[in-house]
DNA sequence: GCCCAATGGCTCGTATGCATACCTTTGGAG
DNA sequence: CTCCAAAGGTATGCATACGAGCCATTGGGC
Protein backbone atom coordinates (compact mmCIF):
# COMPACT_ATOMS: atom_id res chain seq x y z
CA UNK A 1 0.00 0.00 0.00
CA UNK A 2 1.39 3.23 -0.90
CA UNK A 3 1.95 5.78 1.70
CA UNK A 4 -0.46 8.68 0.95
CA UNK A 5 -0.57 9.71 4.12
CA UNK A 6 3.40 9.93 4.69
CA UNK A 7 2.75 12.59 1.19
CA UNK A 8 -0.55 13.92 3.47
CA UNK A 9 1.65 14.59 6.74
CA UNK A 10 4.91 15.27 5.92
CA UNK A 11 3.71 18.03 3.11
CA UNK A 12 5.49 21.34 3.60
CA UNK A 13 4.15 23.20 6.72
CA UNK A 14 4.51 26.67 5.14
CA UNK A 15 2.76 27.37 1.68
CA UNK A 16 4.95 30.47 1.42
CA UNK A 17 6.63 32.78 3.68
CA UNK A 18 4.58 34.96 6.05
CA UNK A 19 4.48 38.03 3.09
CA UNK A 20 3.03 35.68 0.23
CA UNK A 21 0.40 34.06 2.44
CA UNK A 22 -0.40 37.42 3.31
CA UNK A 23 -0.75 38.35 -0.61
CA UNK A 24 -2.63 35.14 -0.97
CA UNK A 25 -4.83 35.49 1.46
CA UNK A 26 -5.99 39.03 0.42
CA UNK A 27 -6.18 38.20 -3.46
CA UNK A 28 -8.63 35.41 -2.61
CA UNK A 29 -10.70 37.58 -0.16
CA UNK A 30 -10.89 39.96 -3.43
CA UNK A 31 -11.10 37.27 -5.91
CA UNK A 32 -13.90 35.33 -4.12
CA UNK A 33 -15.84 38.60 -3.74
CA UNK A 34 -15.77 38.93 0.01
CA UNK A 35 -14.58 42.26 -0.52
CA UNK A 36 -15.99 43.82 -3.93
CA UNK A 37 -15.39 46.47 -5.77
CA UNK A 38 -15.23 49.43 -4.57
CA UNK A 39 -15.67 48.08 -0.86
CA UNK A 40 -12.95 48.65 1.84
CA UNK A 41 -10.94 46.10 3.15
CA UNK A 42 -10.69 45.89 6.96
CA UNK A 43 -8.08 48.41 8.27
CA UNK A 44 -4.17 47.57 8.17
CA UNK A 45 -4.38 47.21 12.21
CA UNK A 46 -7.23 44.86 11.99
CA UNK A 47 -5.69 42.87 9.27
CA UNK A 48 -2.12 42.35 11.07
CA UNK A 49 -4.49 41.61 14.68
CA UNK A 50 -6.94 39.10 12.57
CA UNK A 51 -4.11 37.31 9.80
CA UNK A 52 -1.64 37.07 13.06
CA UNK A 53 1.51 38.76 10.94
CA UNK A 54 2.84 42.28 11.89
CA UNK A 55 1.54 44.96 10.32
CA UNK A 56 4.67 45.47 8.56
CA UNK A 57 3.90 42.24 6.54
CA UNK A 58 0.10 43.67 5.85
CA UNK A 59 1.48 46.89 4.63
CA UNK A 60 4.06 45.11 2.40
CA UNK A 61 1.11 42.51 0.96
CA UNK A 62 -0.94 45.61 0.45
CA UNK A 63 2.03 47.61 -1.50
CA UNK A 64 2.39 44.68 -3.94
CA UNK A 65 -1.66 44.26 -4.64
CA UNK A 66 -1.44 48.32 -4.99
CA UNK A 67 1.45 47.77 -7.57
CA UNK A 68 -0.53 45.12 -9.26
CA UNK A 69 -4.00 47.94 -9.37
CA UNK A 70 -6.05 45.41 -7.36
CA UNK A 71 -6.40 48.06 -4.94
CA UNK A 72 -5.94 51.79 -3.87
CA UNK A 73 -5.35 53.02 -0.49
CA UNK A 74 -6.14 56.34 1.05
CA UNK A 75 -5.11 58.25 3.97
CA UNK A 76 -7.08 59.91 6.99
CA UNK A 77 -9.76 59.10 8.96
CA UNK A 78 -12.92 57.38 6.49
CA UNK A 79 -9.66 56.65 4.55
CA UNK A 80 -7.85 53.09 3.71
CA UNK A 81 -7.39 50.07 1.45
CA UNK A 82 -10.21 49.83 -1.59
CA UNK A 83 -10.90 47.07 -4.17
CA UNK A 84 -10.32 49.02 -7.39
CA UNK A 85 -13.46 48.42 -9.86
CA UNK A 86 -11.72 47.08 -12.88
CA UNK A 87 -9.14 44.05 -11.31
CA UNK A 88 -6.67 42.38 -13.23
CA UNK A 89 -6.94 39.01 -14.48
CA UNK A 90 -4.65 36.82 -12.97
CA UNK A 91 -1.37 36.00 -14.83
CA UNK A 92 -1.64 32.76 -16.32
CA UNK A 93 1.41 31.08 -14.69
CA UNK A 94 1.49 27.82 -13.30
CA UNK A 95 1.28 24.15 -14.02
CA UNK A 96 -1.99 23.10 -13.40
CA UNK A 97 -0.12 20.08 -9.95
CA UNK A 98 -2.95 17.26 -9.67
CA UNK A 99 -6.31 18.34 -11.47
CA UNK A 100 -7.98 15.30 -9.77
CA UNK A 101 -6.95 15.85 -6.64
CA UNK A 102 -8.45 19.35 -6.71
CA UNK A 103 -11.64 18.05 -8.26
CA UNK A 104 -12.08 15.11 -5.93
CA UNK A 105 -11.85 17.60 -2.64
CA UNK A 106 -14.22 20.16 -4.03
CA UNK A 107 -16.71 17.50 -4.72
CA UNK A 108 -16.80 16.43 -0.90
CA UNK A 109 -16.27 19.67 0.55
CA UNK A 110 -19.00 21.53 -1.85
CA UNK A 111 -21.93 18.92 -1.97
CA UNK A 112 -21.25 18.06 2.08
CA UNK A 113 -21.47 21.63 2.40
CA UNK A 114 -25.03 21.78 0.70
CA UNK A 115 -26.17 18.67 2.79
CA UNK A 116 -25.32 20.31 5.96
CA UNK A 117 -26.85 23.45 4.81
CA UNK A 118 -29.81 22.31 3.53
CA UNK A 119 -29.96 20.27 7.08
CA UNK A 120 -30.00 22.99 9.27
CA UNK A 121 -32.76 25.60 10.08
CA UNK A 122 -31.45 28.78 8.90
CA UNK A 123 -32.41 32.05 10.48
CA UNK A 124 -33.88 34.65 8.19
CA UNK A 125 -31.16 36.63 7.67
CA UNK A 126 -29.55 33.71 6.44
CA UNK A 127 -32.19 32.81 3.82
CA UNK A 128 -32.13 36.30 2.50
CA UNK A 129 -28.21 36.22 2.24
CA UNK A 130 -28.57 33.14 0.40
CA UNK A 131 -31.27 34.46 -2.15
CA UNK A 132 -29.61 37.86 -2.60
CA UNK A 133 -25.98 35.83 -3.79
CA UNK A 134 -27.96 33.90 -6.36
CA UNK A 135 -29.28 36.59 -7.35
CA UNK A 136 -26.26 38.64 -8.19
CA UNK A 137 -24.53 35.42 -9.80
CA UNK A 138 -27.82 35.17 -12.21
CA UNK A 139 -27.74 38.32 -13.04
CA UNK A 140 -23.73 39.01 -13.50
CA UNK A 141 -22.32 39.78 -16.46
CA UNK A 142 -19.45 37.55 -18.10
CA UNK A 143 -16.97 39.46 -16.35
CA UNK A 144 -17.73 39.65 -12.97
CA UNK A 145 -19.86 35.85 -13.30
CA UNK A 146 -16.26 33.87 -11.77
CA UNK A 147 -16.59 36.14 -8.64
CA UNK A 148 -20.09 35.75 -7.91
CA UNK A 149 -20.31 32.41 -8.91
CA UNK A 150 -17.63 31.67 -6.12
CA UNK A 151 -19.34 33.96 -3.63
CA UNK A 152 -22.70 31.77 -3.88
CA UNK A 153 -20.96 29.09 -3.43
CA UNK A 154 -19.07 30.26 -0.28
CA UNK A 155 -22.67 31.44 1.04
CA UNK A 156 -23.90 28.19 0.49
CA UNK A 157 -20.71 27.28 2.76
CA UNK A 158 -21.07 29.82 5.35
CA UNK A 159 -24.96 28.27 5.78
CA UNK A 160 -23.28 25.28 7.28
CA UNK A 161 -22.52 27.87 10.35
CA UNK A 162 -18.79 26.02 10.12
CA UNK A 163 -15.95 28.46 9.84
CA UNK A 164 -13.07 25.61 9.19
CA UNK A 165 -15.85 24.22 6.71
CA UNK A 166 -16.36 27.41 5.44
CA UNK A 167 -12.24 28.26 4.89
CA UNK A 168 -11.92 24.84 3.40
CA UNK A 169 -14.26 25.60 0.56
CA UNK A 170 -12.47 28.96 -0.04
CA UNK A 171 -9.05 27.41 -0.41
CA UNK A 172 -10.69 24.62 -2.79
CA UNK A 173 -12.74 27.37 -4.62
CA UNK A 174 -9.18 29.22 -5.34
CA UNK A 175 -7.60 26.26 -6.90
CA UNK A 176 -10.46 25.55 -9.39
CA UNK A 177 -10.56 28.82 -10.26
CA UNK A 178 -7.03 28.71 -10.97
CA UNK A 179 -8.13 25.50 -13.26
CA UNK A 180 -11.32 27.37 -14.79
CA UNK A 181 -9.13 30.07 -15.85
CA UNK A 182 -7.75 28.23 -18.55
CA UNK A 183 -10.87 27.60 -19.74
CA UNK A 184 -13.41 29.15 -21.98
CA UNK A 185 -16.67 30.92 -20.30
CA UNK A 186 -19.74 30.27 -22.56
CA UNK A 187 -22.92 31.86 -22.28
CA UNK A 188 -24.78 28.65 -22.75
CA UNK A 189 -22.62 27.18 -19.87
CA UNK A 190 -23.59 30.24 -18.04
CA UNK A 191 -27.77 29.89 -17.81
CA UNK A 192 -27.23 25.98 -17.72
CA UNK A 193 -25.42 26.92 -14.29
CA UNK A 194 -27.60 29.28 -13.30
CA UNK A 195 -30.66 26.80 -13.46
CA UNK A 196 -28.34 24.40 -11.42
CA UNK A 197 -27.86 27.08 -8.94
CA UNK A 198 -31.67 28.20 -8.15
CA UNK A 199 -31.84 24.33 -8.01
CA UNK A 200 -29.53 23.70 -5.03
CA UNK A 201 -30.37 27.13 -3.55
CA UNK A 202 -34.21 25.91 -3.19
CA UNK A 203 -33.46 22.56 -2.07
CA UNK A 204 -31.49 24.35 0.94
CA UNK A 205 -34.10 27.19 1.61
CA UNK A 206 -36.73 23.64 1.96
CA UNK A 207 -34.78 21.76 3.76
CA UNK A 208 -34.01 18.45 1.73
CA UNK A 209 -30.45 17.10 2.40
CA UNK A 210 -30.56 15.02 -0.21
CA UNK A 211 -31.92 17.31 -2.98
CA UNK A 212 -29.35 19.75 -2.06
CA UNK A 213 -26.69 17.27 -1.79
CA UNK A 214 -27.81 15.77 -5.20
CA UNK A 215 -27.88 18.60 -7.26
CA UNK A 216 -24.70 20.52 -5.92
CA UNK A 217 -22.74 17.24 -7.28
CA UNK A 218 -24.76 17.02 -10.42
CA UNK A 219 -23.23 20.93 -11.01
CA UNK A 220 -20.01 20.07 -9.35
CA UNK A 221 -19.69 17.00 -12.19
CA UNK A 222 -20.87 19.70 -14.94
CA UNK A 223 -17.49 21.68 -14.50
CA UNK A 224 -15.09 18.49 -13.49
CA UNK A 225 -15.80 17.15 -16.83
CA UNK A 226 -15.41 20.51 -19.00
CA UNK A 227 -12.21 20.55 -16.84
CA UNK A 228 -11.04 17.20 -17.52
CA UNK A 229 -11.94 17.66 -20.95
CA UNK A 230 -10.11 20.85 -21.70
CA UNK A 231 -7.10 20.06 -19.73
CA UNK A 232 -6.27 16.81 -21.65
CA UNK B 1 -26.20 38.43 7.04
CA UNK B 2 -23.20 37.76 9.44
CA UNK B 3 -20.28 37.76 7.20
CA UNK B 4 -18.38 34.41 8.17
CA UNK B 5 -16.62 33.98 5.05
CA UNK B 6 -14.21 37.13 6.45
CA UNK B 7 -13.91 35.18 9.60
CA UNK B 8 -12.74 31.93 7.40
CA UNK B 9 -10.58 34.56 4.77
CA UNK B 10 -9.65 36.57 7.64
CA UNK B 11 -8.42 33.84 9.81
CA UNK B 12 -4.56 33.76 10.85
CA UNK B 13 -2.26 32.83 7.90
CA UNK B 14 -0.30 30.53 9.81
CA UNK B 15 -0.97 28.31 13.34
CA UNK B 16 1.94 28.92 15.15
CA UNK B 17 5.41 29.37 14.57
CA UNK B 18 7.81 26.97 12.31
CA UNK B 19 9.03 25.24 15.39
CA UNK B 20 5.67 24.77 16.42
CA UNK B 21 3.92 23.58 13.37
CA UNK B 22 6.56 21.20 13.09
CA UNK B 23 5.84 19.82 16.36
CA UNK B 24 2.31 19.66 15.45
CA UNK B 25 3.32 17.52 12.34
CA UNK B 26 5.67 15.07 13.72
CA UNK B 27 2.92 14.89 17.09
CA UNK B 28 0.18 13.93 14.22
CA UNK B 29 2.20 11.87 12.56
CA UNK B 30 2.51 9.48 15.52
CA UNK B 31 -0.89 9.94 17.14
CA UNK B 32 -2.62 8.99 14.35
CA UNK B 33 -0.42 5.56 13.75
CA UNK B 34 1.33 6.69 10.28
CA UNK B 35 4.39 5.79 12.47
CA UNK B 36 4.40 3.19 14.36
CA UNK B 37 6.05 2.75 18.07
CA UNK B 38 9.13 1.13 17.08
CA UNK B 39 9.28 2.53 13.38
CA UNK B 40 11.99 5.25 12.51
CA UNK B 41 10.62 8.82 11.32
CA UNK B 42 12.16 10.17 7.82
CA UNK B 43 15.88 11.35 8.42
CA UNK B 44 16.18 15.28 9.73
CA UNK B 45 17.69 16.29 6.30
CA UNK B 46 14.36 14.30 4.27
CA UNK B 47 12.09 15.75 7.18
CA UNK B 48 14.09 19.37 6.67
CA UNK B 49 13.16 18.75 3.18
CA UNK B 50 9.71 17.34 2.82
CA UNK B 51 8.00 20.06 5.56
CA UNK B 52 10.31 22.77 3.92
CA UNK B 53 11.31 23.88 6.98
CA UNK B 54 15.44 23.93 8.01
CA UNK B 55 17.05 20.89 9.45
CA UNK B 56 17.74 23.64 12.54
CA UNK B 57 14.34 23.78 12.98
CA UNK B 58 13.20 19.95 12.61
CA UNK B 59 16.11 19.34 14.79
CA UNK B 60 14.19 21.97 17.50
CA UNK B 61 11.34 19.87 16.96
CA UNK B 62 12.40 16.39 17.55
CA UNK B 63 14.42 17.64 20.33
CA UNK B 64 11.21 18.87 21.87
CA UNK B 65 9.66 15.37 20.78
CA UNK B 66 12.39 13.55 23.13
CA UNK B 67 12.27 15.55 26.09
CA UNK B 68 8.19 14.48 25.75
CA UNK B 69 9.28 11.04 25.60
CA UNK B 70 7.76 10.34 22.20
CA UNK B 71 10.81 9.45 20.30
CA UNK B 72 14.53 8.49 20.85
CA UNK B 73 17.16 9.10 18.43
CA UNK B 74 20.32 7.08 17.65
CA UNK B 75 23.19 8.44 15.55
CA UNK B 76 25.33 6.26 13.36
CA UNK B 77 23.96 4.61 9.89
CA UNK B 78 20.82 3.12 10.46
CA UNK B 79 20.27 5.35 13.31
CA UNK B 80 17.30 7.73 12.92
CA UNK B 81 14.80 9.13 15.45
CA UNK B 82 12.61 6.04 16.35
CA UNK B 83 8.86 6.22 17.87
CA UNK B 84 8.92 5.19 21.60
CA UNK B 85 7.01 1.92 22.00
CA UNK B 86 5.11 3.44 25.17
CA UNK B 87 3.66 7.00 23.94
CA UNK B 88 2.19 9.73 26.47
CA UNK B 89 -0.58 10.49 26.76
CA UNK B 90 -1.49 14.14 25.67
CA UNK B 91 -1.59 16.76 27.91
CA UNK B 92 -5.38 17.42 29.13
CA UNK B 93 -5.26 21.26 28.43
CA UNK B 94 -7.19 23.76 25.98
CA UNK B 95 -10.84 24.51 25.69
CA UNK B 96 -12.24 22.55 22.94
CA UNK B 97 -13.07 25.74 20.63
CA UNK B 98 -16.06 25.12 18.49
CA UNK B 99 -17.35 21.32 19.28
CA UNK B 100 -19.84 21.67 16.31
CA UNK B 101 -17.17 23.14 14.00
CA UNK B 102 -15.04 20.24 13.98
CA UNK B 103 -18.01 17.56 13.84
CA UNK B 104 -19.47 19.28 10.96
CA UNK B 105 -16.32 19.13 8.73
CA UNK B 106 -15.25 16.28 9.50
CA UNK B 107 -18.71 14.13 8.62
CA UNK B 108 -18.45 15.91 5.14
CA UNK B 109 -14.53 15.37 4.93
CA UNK B 110 -15.46 11.47 5.95
CA UNK B 111 -18.50 10.60 4.96
CA UNK B 112 -17.42 11.78 1.73
CA UNK B 113 -14.25 10.48 1.37
CA UNK B 114 -15.66 6.88 2.04
CA UNK B 115 -17.96 7.82 -0.76
CA UNK B 116 -15.40 8.31 -2.89
CA UNK B 117 -12.95 5.92 -2.25
CA UNK B 118 -16.30 3.56 -3.22
CA UNK B 119 -16.40 5.19 -6.23
CA UNK B 120 -13.11 4.38 -7.36
CA UNK B 121 -11.44 0.84 -8.87
CA UNK B 122 -9.08 0.52 -6.04
CA UNK B 123 -6.05 -1.86 -6.61
CA UNK B 124 -4.93 -5.14 -5.14
CA UNK B 125 -2.56 -3.25 -2.35
CA UNK B 126 -4.78 -0.86 -1.36
CA UNK B 127 -7.86 -3.80 -1.20
CA UNK B 128 -5.21 -5.33 0.81
CA UNK B 129 -4.46 -2.14 2.86
CA UNK B 130 -7.82 -1.55 4.00
CA UNK B 131 -8.40 -4.78 5.10
CA UNK B 132 -5.25 -5.06 7.01
CA UNK B 133 -6.10 -1.64 9.03
CA UNK B 134 -9.23 -2.80 9.41
CA UNK B 135 -7.57 -5.98 11.59
CA UNK B 136 -5.35 -3.68 13.15
CA UNK B 137 -8.63 -1.96 14.80
CA UNK B 138 -11.01 -4.73 15.75
CA UNK B 139 -7.90 -6.40 17.64
CA UNK B 140 -6.51 -3.37 19.59
CA UNK B 141 -6.71 -3.37 22.99
CA UNK B 142 -7.80 -0.39 24.63
CA UNK B 143 -4.51 2.03 25.02
CA UNK B 144 -3.93 1.13 21.23
CA UNK B 145 -7.56 2.05 19.91
CA UNK B 146 -7.49 5.49 19.05
CA UNK B 147 -3.85 4.95 17.04
CA UNK B 148 -5.73 2.51 15.02
CA UNK B 149 -8.99 3.92 14.65
CA UNK B 150 -7.28 6.93 13.23
CA UNK B 151 -5.06 5.11 10.87
CA UNK B 152 -8.00 3.33 9.62
CA UNK B 153 -9.95 6.05 8.77
CA UNK B 154 -6.67 7.53 6.99
CA UNK B 155 -6.63 4.66 5.25
CA UNK B 156 -10.02 5.43 4.17
CA UNK B 157 -9.18 8.66 2.57
CA UNK B 158 -6.10 7.47 1.23
CA UNK B 159 -8.06 5.20 -0.92
CA UNK B 160 -9.73 8.51 -2.58
CA UNK B 161 -6.33 9.05 -4.29
CA UNK B 162 -6.41 12.59 -3.44
CA UNK B 163 -3.28 13.90 -1.02
CA UNK B 164 -5.23 17.02 -0.18
CA UNK B 165 -8.39 15.17 1.14
CA UNK B 166 -6.17 12.40 2.73
CA UNK B 167 -4.18 15.72 4.77
CA UNK B 168 -7.80 17.82 5.45
CA UNK B 169 -8.89 14.53 7.16
CA UNK B 170 -6.10 13.67 8.91
CA UNK B 171 -6.23 17.48 10.45
CA UNK B 172 -9.58 17.01 11.04
CA UNK B 173 -9.05 13.34 12.78
CA UNK B 174 -6.70 15.79 15.35
CA UNK B 175 -9.04 18.07 15.91
CA UNK B 176 -11.56 15.25 16.74
CA UNK B 177 -9.08 13.38 18.76
CA UNK B 178 -8.43 16.72 21.10
CA UNK B 179 -12.26 16.07 21.63
CA UNK B 180 -12.10 12.44 22.61
CA UNK B 181 -9.56 12.00 24.81
CA UNK B 182 -12.03 13.92 27.73
CA UNK B 183 -14.48 11.31 27.19
CA UNK B 184 -14.29 7.76 28.27
CA UNK B 185 -13.35 4.60 25.88
CA UNK B 186 -15.75 1.86 26.78
CA UNK B 187 -15.16 -1.98 25.52
CA UNK B 188 -18.87 -1.71 24.28
CA UNK B 189 -18.65 1.20 22.21
CA UNK B 190 -15.29 -0.50 20.87
CA UNK B 191 -16.93 -3.43 19.85
CA UNK B 192 -19.91 -1.75 18.39
CA UNK B 193 -17.29 0.53 16.36
CA UNK B 194 -15.74 -2.46 14.70
CA UNK B 195 -18.96 -3.80 14.08
CA UNK B 196 -19.25 -0.28 12.03
CA UNK B 197 -16.17 -0.26 11.08
CA UNK B 198 -16.28 -4.00 8.92
CA UNK B 199 -19.20 -1.88 6.98
CA UNK B 200 -17.77 0.37 5.94
CA UNK B 201 -14.54 -1.40 4.45
CA UNK B 202 -16.91 -3.76 3.38
CA UNK B 203 -19.67 -0.95 1.01
CA UNK B 204 -16.45 0.43 0.29
CA UNK B 205 -14.24 -3.05 -1.26
CA UNK B 206 -17.47 -3.83 -3.09
CA UNK B 207 -17.35 -0.55 -4.54
CA UNK B 208 -21.31 0.77 -3.59
CA UNK B 209 -20.55 4.88 -2.89
CA UNK B 210 -23.97 5.51 -1.34
CA UNK B 211 -23.62 2.73 1.67
CA UNK B 212 -20.24 3.47 2.20
CA UNK B 213 -21.66 7.35 2.91
CA UNK B 214 -24.43 5.91 4.65
CA UNK B 215 -22.77 3.60 7.05
CA UNK B 216 -19.85 6.23 8.19
CA UNK B 217 -22.16 8.75 8.46
CA UNK B 218 -23.95 6.44 11.27
CA UNK B 219 -20.56 5.83 12.54
CA UNK B 220 -19.34 9.72 12.50
CA UNK B 221 -23.08 10.15 13.91
CA UNK B 222 -22.62 7.70 17.32
CA UNK B 223 -19.02 9.39 17.97
CA UNK B 224 -20.69 12.32 17.34
CA UNK B 225 -23.72 12.41 19.89
CA UNK B 226 -21.23 10.30 22.48
CA UNK B 227 -19.03 13.66 22.41
CA UNK B 228 -21.88 16.60 22.52
CA UNK B 229 -23.95 14.57 25.50
CA UNK B 230 -20.23 14.33 27.53
CA UNK B 231 -18.44 17.79 26.88
CA UNK B 232 -22.34 19.54 27.64
C1' DG C 1 40.18 -4.91 9.39
C1' DC C 2 39.44 -0.88 6.90
C1' DC C 3 36.54 2.17 4.58
C1' DC C 4 32.67 4.98 3.89
C1' DA C 5 27.98 6.18 3.49
C1' DA C 6 24.28 7.78 6.14
C1' DT C 7 22.84 9.27 10.29
C1' DG C 8 22.46 12.68 14.25
C1' DG C 9 25.07 16.86 16.51
C1' DC C 10 26.74 21.58 16.18
C1' DT C 11 27.93 26.53 14.72
C1' DC C 12 27.68 30.98 12.41
C1' DG C 13 26.38 34.63 9.40
C1' DT C 14 22.29 36.38 6.97
C1' DA C 15 17.51 37.20 5.92
C1' DT C 16 12.88 37.49 7.28
C1' DG C 17 9.38 38.86 10.39
C1' DC C 18 8.02 41.05 14.57
C1' DA C 19 6.68 44.60 18.18
C1' DT C 20 6.71 49.17 19.16
C1' DA C 21 6.82 53.68 18.75
C1' DC C 22 6.11 57.80 16.35
C1' DC C 23 4.71 60.81 12.15
C1' DT C 24 1.24 62.50 8.62
C1' DT C 25 -3.15 63.04 6.65
C1' DT C 26 -7.99 63.53 6.67
C1' DG C 27 -12.76 64.80 7.67
C1' DG C 28 -16.55 64.81 11.04
C1' DA C 29 -17.95 66.44 15.77
C1' DG C 30 -18.39 70.00 18.85
C1' DC D 1 -12.58 76.89 13.62
C1' DT D 2 -10.55 73.84 16.34
C1' DC D 3 -9.83 69.41 17.83
C1' DC D 4 -9.03 64.66 17.50
C1' DA D 5 -9.93 59.93 16.24
C1' DA D 6 -8.76 56.76 12.81
C1' DA D 7 -6.57 55.72 9.01
C1' DG D 8 -2.12 55.10 6.26
C1' DG D 9 3.28 56.05 6.31
C1' DT D 10 7.95 55.38 8.47
C1' DA D 11 11.92 53.79 11.37
C1' DT D 12 14.49 50.82 14.74
C1' DG D 13 16.01 46.99 17.38
C1' DC D 14 15.21 42.17 18.58
C1' DA D 15 13.69 37.32 17.75
C1' DT D 16 13.08 33.61 14.66
C1' DA D 17 14.36 30.85 10.84
C1' DC D 18 17.31 29.62 7.29
C1' DG D 19 21.34 27.91 4.53
C1' DA D 20 25.56 25.95 4.54
C1' DG D 21 29.11 23.86 6.23
C1' DC D 22 31.60 20.81 9.27
C1' DC D 23 32.04 17.22 13.12
C1' DA D 24 31.04 12.64 15.48
C1' DT D 25 29.15 8.11 15.43
C1' DT D 26 27.80 3.84 13.68
C1' DG D 27 27.50 -0.57 11.25
C1' DG D 28 27.57 -3.07 6.84
C1' DG D 29 30.30 -3.95 2.64
C1' DC D 30 34.56 -4.88 0.58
Amino acid sequence: MPEHAQEALFRPVRAGNAFEETVERLMQSIRLGVVAPGERLPSERELATRLGVSRVTVREAIKSLQENHYVESRRGRYGGTFVNEEIPKPAPGKQFGDVDDVLTLRKVLEAGAAETAAGRSLGPSERRGLRAWLDEASTASLGEYRRKDSRLHLAIAEATGSASLTAAVAESRMRTNELLDHIPLLEPNLAHSNAQHERIITSILDGDPAAARRSMAEHLDGTASLLRAFLV
